[in-house]
DNA sequence: CGGAGGTTTGAGAGGCGTCAACCTCCGTGG
DNA sequence: CCACGGAGGTTGACGCCTCTCAAACCTCCG
């Protein structure tokens, strides 16, 4: 039901740069061999689009495949008994958003499409393969989950320890920063296809206290976030009130 | 200042049973090949020990070794700006405690141990010899941090949208759970050495707020907390409370 | 015996959730 | 062209959960 693959289009993958340009940005891969990379590249499979709010992975069914975020914004969430969504994670072009389930092969959470996207598969008979030859490459791709389970780390803090400003201010600065990395915000604007509600589950709020939040925010003139668009006003102030630090991110050369 | 070597005890390796014992129970590791195995179990470097609330690693300090609990409890812990403690995730023997700093070389955030702890050292440069001729065994320590990204994950759903009962039955519902793995829980009944203060830290709240909901569970003939054991009366409505489901554990085999 | 750290309990305040109403926007169909 | 409906945004009233501050007590250990 609404899971077949009718709205799935195979593309060439003539888009006039690799794959994996992005996921190459930063954190030191650009030092990654040629050879490696091109090793890396030759492992894309299909390339394909979703629209937007589309389940990719239920949790618990068997994978075989592993996707890169190639266009787009995907979130990772669990829902408790009464149905109520947490987010637990939101992934930018550049990611992978489900490499985990290599090892693992099943995953513990559902993966969805916030916006429209384009990821690119790899099977992972191929990363099997891949990994065999390459451990060197193993480890960046190892080190990338590791970049997940930093980031699930400061989400820990973020709820455990912050009010619903620092929440909100934390989420907008963390993906300020991880945008700027692959080159999607610039200047504190970024483009980010999220309702109030949305903000919500990933905050551990409800959408009516988001709103009122944001409020605060956009009055004391640190943050606007309107239609799908985020602009950071006083970026200082911003991370002062997140208590934002993004040596998590492991963004310069480890 | 207290942090010198004078309280590392060496000790000689002879504890009658393999050092990755505990590690190796459990999610599918008894299957790993002999030959691997005994290739992890030659990798052990020094085996020390540590007393209590004594600090192990400390965010940004570089690293070229990662430890395998072998008795007692640690906890990884970051700090907000006033100095308010969030535990990001309690270990327990069989764990690695930071085998991500393999892969990263330092930490986003510090270790400390919570009781007197047992450990055994794995320096990198022995690590690295280990996975480019291991394929296979470099998936299943892959395998291992992708479990911490996993309680991360819970983690993260428990402080987003449970109460202060729920987080707290959920920890102690997730710890029983690991404990039975590794033979050191039975019947609901293990120790641990956790004042409320740090459970608070463990469950974003506050210690008074925390001793109030244990006084529930108490009263309600759920669960039992006292003198670092834990005695869980009703396992079935403490699940419910917690809303636990182990899944995210990985406990049987992939 | 004295002190420190942990536990327990109370009183009051505040942050956030819940419920509800109304608004705008936008796609759909008559 | 307009009526309609649904989703999201905005605001208000009210209540509860959890925090803060404070004090007493308890236990362990030096």
């Amino acid at each position: 039901m609404a899971h077949d693959v009718t709205d799935r289009i195979t593309l060439a993958t003539t888009l006039g740069e690799p794959i994996t340009r992005r996921f190459l940005l930063g954190r030191g891969r650009d030092e990654m061999g040629d050879e490696e990379k091109a090793a890396l590249e030759a492992a894309v499979g299909t390339v394909r689009r979703y629209p937007a709010r589309h389940q990719l992975v239920r949790a618990g069914e068997p994978l075989d495949v592993s996707m890169l975020l190639i266009e787009g914004y995907v979130a990772r969430n669990m829902d408790d008994r009464e149905g109520h969504r947490q987010l637990v994670s939101v992934h930018v072009p550049g990611d992978f958003i489900d490499l985990h389930a290599f090892p693992l092969k099943r995953l513990d959470h559902d993966v969805g499409t916030l916006g429209p996207v384009t990821v690119a598969m790899f099977e992972h008979r191929v990363l099997a393969d891949l990994t065999a030859s390459h451990p060197r490459l193993t480890r960046h791709l190892w080190f990338a989950t590791l970049i997940d389970a930093a980031m699930h780390r400061e989400w820990i803090f973020r709820l455990g320890r912050l009010g619903a400003e620092g929440r909100l201010a934390h989420f907008f600065c963390e993906l300020n920063c991880r945008l700027e990395m692959v080159g999607l915000a610039s200047d504190g604007r970024f483009e980010l296809p999220l309702t109030q509600p949305d903000l919500a589950e990933a905050c551990g709020l409800t959408g009516v206290h988001v709103n009122r939040t944001l409020k605060a925010l956009r009055e004391a003139n640190v943050l606007l976030f309107r239609s799908g668009a985020v602009t950071i006003l006083d970026p200082k102030r911003l991370a002062q009130i997140a208590e934002f630090e993004p040596g998590y991110l492991y963004g310069e050369h480890r």
